[in-house]
DNA sequence: CTACTTGCAAAGATTTTGCACCTCA
DNA sequence: TGAGGTGCAAAATCTTTGCAAGTAG
């Protein structure tokens, strides 16, 4: 049976995602795990975060020819605001959602939210 | 000053996106669209689909890793449903949510809900 | 020990772009 | 006619994978 086990490549990437609010990217986490784990891979990052979301321990956010963007759950269900003019990401609180009529037996594991916008800084440029 | 002109490449794609209800990706479209105009390129066919979505004729649904799916507008503000095994989007009616504290400024162009589980299909397997 | 992980590099997949030619208005 | 649009192919991105070597348990 197969047990996953604990390596320093998983504990810096998780680290690195639980200490941050910016919803990092890929490449961002490996630069930032590449201070303490100089050695660690890019292909690492992507099966470590896999391995996260899969776990249930990090979401993504994903847009259309920009990379994924990873989010460690922190505490509460939250939802997101994405600018579509710069890209930043905020995170926002929504009531839970009455769940309506969805198809026949579909099984519920996550519901997402986006807001997609403008933020403040952009709509003053 | 610009001018948006009509093109049998623009209203065949038109054409493809509004006449199904699968949630085509561009390359299935190309592979449409082709057999009206053969010569078609898949360049031309992502520019026209990313004119779509800015004049907020189509939406998209983005999945990581797979390519984009667009969805063209029919009639009400819909969300989706989207199956984690086989990639299946359903459509489904969602109440107007309350939009609740979003961050100081940031204004909403769109509110985009996926659910995010297993269809009834994939169970049984 | 040994099965799981990693680093590396190459492969894949999707999407964007430069440019010369074409065509709608 | 001329500003946009198109086709083509190359480039850019982002992500996944095969494999030999490393390592946690």
């Amino acid at each position: 049976m197969t047990v996953v086990r604990n390596t320093r490549q998983k504990q810096a990437v998780l680290q690195a995602l639980r200490t941050t609010r910016t919803h990092p990217d890929a490449a961002w986490i490996h630069t930032e795990v590449r201070r303490e784990l100089p050695s660690i891979s890019l292909g690492t990052v992507y099966r470590t975060l896999e391995a996260l979301v899969q776990g249930g321990v990090a979401l993504t956010i994903e847009r259309a020819g920009q990379a994924t963007r990873y989010d460690f759950k922190h505490g509460e269900h939250h939802h997101h605001a994405v600018c579509q003019s710069c890209g930043a990401i905020f995170d926002i609180e929504v009531p839970r959602l009455p769940v309506a009529a969805l198809p026949g037996g579909f099984q519920v594991a996550d519901v997402r939210v986006e807001f997609h916008g403008v933020c403040e800084g952009c709509q003053t440029k």
